[in-house]
DNA sequence: TCGATTCGCTGAATCGTTTCGGCAACCACC
DNA sequence: GGTGGTTGCCGAAACGATTCAGCGAATCGA
């Protein structure tokens, strides 16, 4: 039943009539080795005959290099893009020759340190800690990791790893920009909660775009929602009944969007004729919607790419890496 | 600058004393081996002591067990449940201590088998083989694999080995079932195209519902579609404009019934008031269109749990196993 | 007291690699 | 024919665990 067992080096190495050693110098065509062309060619011939391919458990064992990353997610499917970050590492890590183990924690400490340790045990050459949505981590217990860790989407509670994270300050900024270039000038800005740093951020950038042309934006046409869709739909009907309501809404996220949107609708407004909305995100949702939503896109392919790129590096010391949101520009946008 | 090494099983057991063979057989509590008390709770103070944990690389070398499942996956981002299937076998996993060693081959099956020798280069103890949407998975190359596999979400050319996939044609019964009990009488069918596998399954059962009452289902109230929201919305427009016209219509997806809802919109019709929707797959989206849109649920998380089951357990015979989507009732169907 | 058991533990082999010191053989040169 | 440098390959020692035959010592039965 059972097939044969792979072949060793060691039958690599009979059928070709030489050592092990030469064989596998062969194989892994080491620089400073001296092997004559016609060995080499039966050693070779012998790896094609039989098929031969090394079991990298043995050399990891030997080489103290397993080729293996771990990816520790406190969340793998909540959000959909989880699944493009394991892929943006996943892709970088392939290219190299390397793969990820991955677990994920359900945000559990204890289970973290469990999956971490777990894949310190499998002698992984490098550890991504990724939370789903950006937040403080916990890094002292990394403190004395002896492999390459990078943290990404998250911040660690000292400065000790390289952090991957978005851009929020930036796409804040060009979230304005974009909407005061767009003709815009009192622009409604539904902020999440407050504790979300992501959230800070965006404000500052925000605000930030309005300083830079000289204008003071009106802190009436700023709320902080709840990130669901309830939270958006309940800001735009207290926005859009001020006397002097917006012209354009920028949601912190897209799911507020959708209830901007619905409040709009009810309103009897128009997007983008009446107002002009845009979102946070790009979650697949946004493309769907009538109108297509306009949003600034975060990078997790891209922060998955990074993260693994600097484990590949072998980087440790901290240095805070900060992805653009580039905007996703659809249909809920009028220019003025 | 680097932390001292991780310790042996040697620095456990010249700590304690005693040989490594001794404190091997006490670490993992061998069966048949006594051991006397008081040098059990040496080595096991020694361990604690070193913070002693097994080098799972060497361990799995001399015990050709490495608690590692393979999960190969045609993407693994594209479609937001791949997530979730991971996870749902990550957790399997995970609960009988193993871990996931993920790769996304882009449908290219080139990709693949690197990607599965790859996996077995790392002496997977098992293999799970993902498609993201139900198709054919060519396994000939995979036929002397001597770890168990599974196939996820596709079908083998040939039975060979276990497949687990979700039984559409049920799930078109069911949704069938769930409007003909709501009262509904002529219901639409706005279904994929027909090379799907899955399109065909739900149709069949659909028809088979209708049958099981004795009605025979009007041919021009089926249509199919292209999956995606305008062909959703065209079928939907034309449906509307029959003489009699549906008063529900089911969609094999619910990016169509986000077309559907468009088409209904536009029209001046009321969801559910004046047309029931029903959609299929409960993708994220759904719960946050308007009306809630009610849909069959693809059990991308139970998949995965399946799949690893099926793996722990060693089965390689070919047995097909069909898991249920259940109905997620939301706001769109009403009763008549 | 003398085998026969049982107990508690050890030493060595093994898993499949890589790495490195060293050994023949060959050539070149004085 | 020494001396010295290459060349081409080999053997053995790791890497960090598990497993198993077996060995003294203690215990037991008669």
């Amino acid at each position: 039943m059972s097939s044969p067992s792979r072949p060793t080096l060691a039958d690599v190495a009979s059928l070709a009539g030489v050592a092990r050693s030469t064989a596998s110098m062969v194989i892994n065509g080491v620089e400073h080795a001296r092997v004559a062309e016609d060995t080499r060619a039966r050693v070779l011939a012998a790896v094609d005959q039989l098929g031969y391919r090394p079991n990298a458990a043995a050399r990891g064992l030997r080489t103290q290099r397993t080729h293996l990353f771990g990816f520790v997610g406190d969340e793998i499917a909540a959000s959909a893009y989880a699944g493009e970050t394991i892929t943006g590492a996943q892709d970088v890590a392939w290219a190299a020759d390397h793969l990820l183990l991955i677990a994920n924690t359900g945000r559990d400490p204890d289970v973290q340190r469990a999956a971490i340790d777990a894949m310190l045990d499998r002698q992984v050459d490098g550890l991504i800690i990724a939370a789903m949505s950006a937040r403080e981590v916990d890094v002292e217990p990394l403190r004395l990791l002896s492999v390459p860790c990078v943290l990404l989407n998250c911040f660690g509670t000292q400065p000790l790893f390289p952090e991957i994270v978005p851009d929020d300050e930036r796409g804040g900024f060009d979230a304005a920009t974009l909407l005061l270039d767009a003709g815009h000038t009192r622009i409604a800005f539904i902020n999440g909660s407050a504790d979300k740093h992501a959230a800070n951020a965006r404000e500052r950038g925000f605000l930030a775009a309005h300083a830079q042309r000289g204008l003071t934006h009106d802190p009436v046409l700023r709320a902080h929602g709840n990130w669901w869709p309830d939270g958006g739909y309940e800001h735009t009907q207290r926005l859009l009944a001020l006397p002097d309501p917006p012209t354009a809404i920028f949601c912190a996220n897209d799911r507020m969007a959708v209830g901007a949107y619905e409040a709009l609708k009810e309103l009897g407004l128009d997007v983008p004729g009446d107002v002009s909305v845009l979102g946070y995100d790009d979650m697949e949702l946004a493309q769907h919607l009538r109108p297509a939503l306009s949003t600034m896109a975060l990078p997790h392919y891209e922060m998955g790419q990074w993260a693994c790129r600097r484990l590949l590096l072998g980087a440790r010391e901290h240095v805070r890496e900060l992805l653009p949101c580039p905007p996703k520009l659809r249909d809920s946008i009028r220019t003025l």
